[in-house]
DNA sequence: CGGTATCCCCCGCGATACTG
DNA sequence: CAGTATCGCGGGGGATACCG
């Protein structure tokens, strides 16, 4: 009686398990392909390890992902079971209605390892360079601190760093945190931002010229924002 | 930075509220039609008054419901905006997915309460006798004690009553509560539920025979149990 | 009856340390 | 690095009382 709401409802026992805390994000890194415990939490960057942990436990015990020994090491891989495969709907559906609806971001909702995470997923490798490319993201976000990370595309293999890459950059992307999350989610439109200098660009020009057709941006860009509120406006302007 | 996931991600922004311990059960009835407090209250027998309060507020700052003040009295109706309106379907979904994928039920979730909200509302009123008709449902759940309550049709208007209706009874049934709830939700055959005598009827023979007929069954009992145990076997055999 | 305020307990969660 | 165990705290949530 805990967790439960002591019904036999269909929905109440679905929600007695989705309704954890950061278990809907788990089953959504699992269900998109991430299969090493490393991989989930780079997807999740402000989840504790323990918290990982038991969440795989749990989802393994509900019949919602299947851990799998690996060969070499003494350690698993995870994959969705067909539980988990049909979440995959209601999972989109959610992070749809989340951009049409859901509250305004915040400062700590600006979170740069995510969104160095998100774009390293979302880059057009097939619109870049061959070889090596290295992008470097400097972002400031007041009154913190700036944040950096890289992008270093390989031959159409995406990697993210945190840290310097040991690489010389090729092209440096500067903005403010937050109006860059914004254009990365479709609130503002790119082109706009570049052209008005919110965001800036320095290397080779050919580069430069490239670089809008790089950035996929967020897989939910395309879904206009219907709630009232800054971003509403900023949606009704693209 | 408590509630939230610290990330700007939108399925992590719809999550910080669908996630919340009884709050998609709170939309899903407003969505459903239920427009007062109580009428909700009845829909989520285990709810406490607080909490019920507490959700409805946030629901309305999220902008997911709107209190209406009603004219009569100092008290409100709440009615779902577009934007829970536009979580109805992701409530079904999971609804279905619960029926396919979700624990079986324990001892706990059987509560009666729940159950004779969910028959009041899918009582085939049009295949019942005109006037009044009073069923009364006797449920032995052991080791509890046995649990009773009635349903009331008055011209296709179904009351539900947990305390003696005052009308004297036309048609007693008689069951197992989780055998019936098994029945109801679709994992057992009624009319062999009824011809094994796991379910008992008494009453004059014409309703009797009309019963089946009644009963609507949960609006999921037609998706059939896709999770391995006992509901599967038993939902594989009807 | 309809809804809110208060109180307090308990356990879910996060931090941290630890182990193969 | 991959994952688990432990521990302490904070606040979410339930009971209850209360008010209109």
């Amino acid at each position: 009686m805990k967790r439960g709401y002591g019904q036999y409802c269909p929905l109440a026992l679905a929600s007695e398990l989705l309704g954890q805390r950061w278990t809907v994000l788990v089953i959504s890194r699992v269900v998109d392909g991430c299969t090493t415990f490393s991989e989930i939490r780079r997807g999740l960057p402000r989840i504790s390890p323990s918290m990982l942990s038991r969440r795989l436990v749990e989802l393994e015990d509900a019949g919602i992902i299947r851990r799998r020994k690996r060969t070499d090491r003494s350690t698993y891989t995870y994959h969705p079971t067909a539980a988990g495969k049909d979440l995959e709907d209601i999972i989109e559906k959610m992070a749809i209605w989340g951009q049409h609806w859901a509250r305004d971001m915040s400062m700590d909702d600006l979170d740069s390892a995510f969104l160095a995470w998100s774009m390293h997923l979302r880059l057009n490798t097939d619109a870049m360079p061959p070889g090596r490319t290295v992008l470097e993201f400097d972002f400031a976000n007041p009154p913190e601190e700036n944040e950096r990370f890289w992008l270093v595309n390989e031959d159409g293999h995406v990697d993210m760093c945190l840290k310097h890459p040991g690489f010389e950059t090729d092209l440096l992307v500067e903005s403010n945190l937050r109006r860059f999350v914004e254009t990365w989610r479709g609130f503002r439109d790119l082109g706009e931002e570049l052209r008005s200098g919110q965001i800036t660009l320095t290397g080779p020009r050919q580069l430069k010229r490239a670089f809008p057709a790089w950035l996929l941006l967020s897989t939910f860009a395309p879904y206009a924002r219907k709630r009232p509120g800054l971003e509403r406006q900023l949606a009704g302007r693209c």
